[in-house]
DNA sequence: GGCCCTCGAGTTCA
DNA sequence: CTCGAGGGCC
């Protein structure tokens, strides 16, 4: 295209229309190659190049785009980004069983809860749990109008324009369908697309791709459309969310609907009356795994009958009908090379091993988690001792699996290929980054000692300091844009950000501080710019961010909710913390006192305040930042002060939506009954605290009464 | 004292 | 994601 690539402010209008026509007819050529015919004849970059070509000359001359514009065909749209989608109904996950045992117990506590004899009929649905992405698909009058990722259950990625590229998925449902409808099932990738995907990749010379999951996922969530619409991504359909009516009352049932509007269905999908009918299935599937088209992890057994579904509900985050039965996970032999000792923010020394690189479950791993100085020794939390004693040492060769098909573990050692002049690991007992002693606590209530090994050197600690500042600026803390783990630790070690508080006087700092600044690699008058419009961004923050901020042990995200609620103002805050230093105060009463927060955590709260370090390191952080009070008490109610403790079941409100109310009342709520609490409400099974609460002579009412003298 | 649940802390890889 | 610790409750 050498006399053609004018550049596009020197284009005339003839010779724009006739580029536009040619780069039409050339990108549609190359569409066609590469979604259909799956050869395409350039490479990806060149084909983005062809479409920013034909974008920019429709920018210049908007008069000239043509009907048939590439920029404007289905498959061609590129997004900013995907907008966020809340389920109607959450997508949770599955409980797993890693056993046969595991198994029969599931089937066990299903007939219990349903009360059902062991000789009651009872079916199950056993099917292949696919190893892709679930994917939910929102019909309405048979159409889809929106497909969203599972996200983190509760809400997800709009994926809409790149799901409707899927050839599995029906743009429109054949037959009677309920008015509203989602589906939801796996997006994946067959390990034969998957194998030619990447040679096409290999032959071009980019990069090759993990594993098809990885990849179905990548796919999916491509901004340009008409990447995912070359990616050869599958479907199937397993289930279902908001819905404004089913089409059967079976699980089965439901999945055969699915099929004939127009979804495909696994086929591996049967009905069974005995848990040794799942069992057999599962070793079937089991058997068949390999030489299956697509990746598999395990087998979902769902209890068939819809009513009895619902009538088993929920435990926390999974459904009480249903279960993965999980492929053993796959593991790896491989050598530990080096034990290398990381310290926390909390001073927390955690061993990590650096492997020989390995490929375990598609993925190659070359570090792993040991968890403490009694993992490697061999010795379990419980002190019963794990691997039959067998230590691990450096040079050994080790088994490793990713746990949850996440983590990489290291699990065993083989001794018979331990290396004659091994030795021993030694925990290092001072910290390897400030040489301070490194000690075990012991829990004053078990009397044990706490498994994790700590540097005592907090306040003089690099590496403890430089964890701190991490915290500070991560995501739910202070999340300065651009201010991310990264250059948290490279201001720290520029020596120019040594704590939180200095975050903020940046900008304001002497000029040698600052041309450092803007001298370091890849920096310049604007990027500092942009830091410092980030750091301004966030001088206002909300109570409990700051509290969490600041990385006090046992205060993470929930305990800073709890505080902010209940000391409104930062100063309140760090009046009350400072005050509690004195076991006898007030203060600390009221800190203990506080629902949710028991000695431990109000002893750690207290230490952090009576170091001079820390407090002075907050004062100047108040003078830099200014944390909005926690929401607005009211001080005129007939609850202002007084302090309520709520006990037994609450039938009409959570525990937690229940204190929220008090304390909007103005209101104190306490986990315990004592003489200085005025109210309690107690539900159906309240104890103790209700006993308690008459022998103080304290009112009791219960949750009825409560909602009437509140008015609601 | 023991059970159950929630929260905190630490960690891997694409 | 998983483990262990802390807190609440019986």
């Amino acid at each position: 295209m050498s006399e053609e690539t004018i550049a596009i402010e020197d284009l005339n209008a003839e010779q724009a229309a006739r580029e536009l026509a040619r780069l039409a007819a050339e990108i549609g050529d190359h569409d066609r190659r590469y979604h259909t015919e799956d050869a395409p004849v350039v490479s990806d970059a060149e084909y983005d190049a062809l479409k920013r070509r034909n974008l920019a000359i429709e920018a210049r001359f908007p008069d000239l785009k043509r009907a048939d514009s590439p920029s404007d065909r289905v498959g061609g749209g590129i997004l900013e980004k995907f907008e966020k989608v809340t389920h109607r109904v959450a997508m949770l996950s599955l409980d797993n069983a890693f056993s046969e045992e595991d198994v029969r117990d599931f089937v066990e506590r299903v007939r219990r809860f349903l009360k059902l004899d062991t000789q009651a009929p009872l079916a199950f649905t056993a099917e292949p749990k696919i190893d892709g992405l679930s994917l939910a698909l929102r019909y309405e009058e048979g159409k889809l109008v929106t497909a969203a990722t599972r996200g983190d259950g509760a809400v997800g990625e709009n994926v809409t324009a790149n799901a409707k590229t899927i050839s599995d998925i029906p743009h429109v449902l054949s037959g009677t369908v309920p008015e509203v409808i989602e589906v939801r099932g796996e997006v994946y990738m067959t390990k034969s697309d998957f194998a030619e995907l990447n040679r096409r990749q290999e032959a071009e010379g980019k990069q090759t791709y993990v594993n098809p999951r990885n990849t179905a996922a990548g796919s999916l969530r491509q901004l340009d459309t008409s990447i995912t619409a070359s990616r050869p991504l599958k479907f199937f359909a397993y289930a279902w969310g908001d819905t404004s009516g089913l089409p059967a009352d079976t699980q089965l049932g439901v999945v055969e609907c699915f099929a004939a509007w127009g979804f495909v269905v696994n086929p591996l999908m049967k009905r069974f009356e005995t848990v040794e009918g799942l069992l057999e299935q599962y070793r079937l599937i089991e058997s068949e795994r390999a030489e299956l088209a697509y990746d598999i992890d395990g087998v979902v057994y769902k209890v068939d009958d819809l009513s009895l579904q619902q009538r088993l509900g929920f435990v926390s985050r999974s459904p009480r009908w249903a279960i993965a039965h999980k492929f053993p996970a796959e593991k790896a032999t491989t050598v530990l090379k080096d034990i290398e000792i990381q310290v926390g923010r909390t001073g927390a020394l955690s061993p990590v091993a650096r492997l020989e690189p390995v490929t375990v479950g598609g993925v190659v791993v070359s570090n792993a988690t040991l968890h403490n100085e009694d993992y490697i020794a061999g010795i379990g939390s419980d002190g019963q001792p794990i691997r039959e004693g067998r230590d691990l040492r450096i040079g050994d060769t080790v088994t490793i699996y990713r746990a949850g098909d996440v983590i990489p573990k290291v699990m065993d050692v083989d001794l018979s290929r331990r290396p004659k002049d091994s030795a021993q690991y030694v925990f290092p007992e001072t910290c390897p980054a400030c040489g301070s002693p490194a000690t075990r606590e012991v829990n004053e209530k078990t009397g044990r000692m706490d498994s994790v090994r700590r540097c005592t050197g907090s306040l003089i600690c690099p590496a403890q300091a430089v964890e701190k500042l991490k915290h500070f600026v991560s995501r739910n803390a202070f999340d300065i844009d651009g201010f991310g783990a990264k250059q948290a630790e490279a201001f720290y070690n520029a020596e120019l950000v040594k704590n939180p508080a200095e975050i903020f006087t940046l900008q304001t700092r002497d000029e040698a501080s600052l041309t450092r600044l803007k001298n370091r690699d890849g920096w310049g008058e604007q990027s500092a710019a942009n830091l410092f419009d980030a750091i301004e961004a966030r001088r206002e923050i909300d109570l409990h961010r700051f509290i969490y901020a600041l990385g006090i042990r046992h205060v993470g995200e929930g305990n800073a909710k709890i505080l902010a609620r209940v000391y409104h103002s930062a100063r309140g805050f760090v009046d009350a913390m400072e005050a509690a230093g004195d076991h006898e105060s007030e203060a600390w009463n009221d800190l203990v006192n506080i629902d949710g927060i028991g000695p431990i955590v109000a002893q750690a709260l207290a230490e952090f305040f009576a170091e001079p370090h820390n407090a002075a390191i907050v004062e100047q952080l108040l003078e830099e930042v200014q944390p909005l009070d926690a929401e607005q008490v009211a001080t005129d109610t007939a609850f202002s002060g007084k302090t309520i403790v709520f006990t037994g079941s609450l039938e009409r409100m959570s525990r937690d939506e229940a204190k929220a109310m008090a304390e909007r009342l103005g209101a104190k709520t306490a986990g315990s009954v004592s003489k200085k609490t005025d109210l309690v409400v107690a539900g159906p099974g309240a104890g103790s605290k209700l006993k308690k609460a008459s022998e103080l002579g304290i009112e009791v009412i219960d949750e009825d009464e409560w909602f009437t003298r509140i008015g609601e």
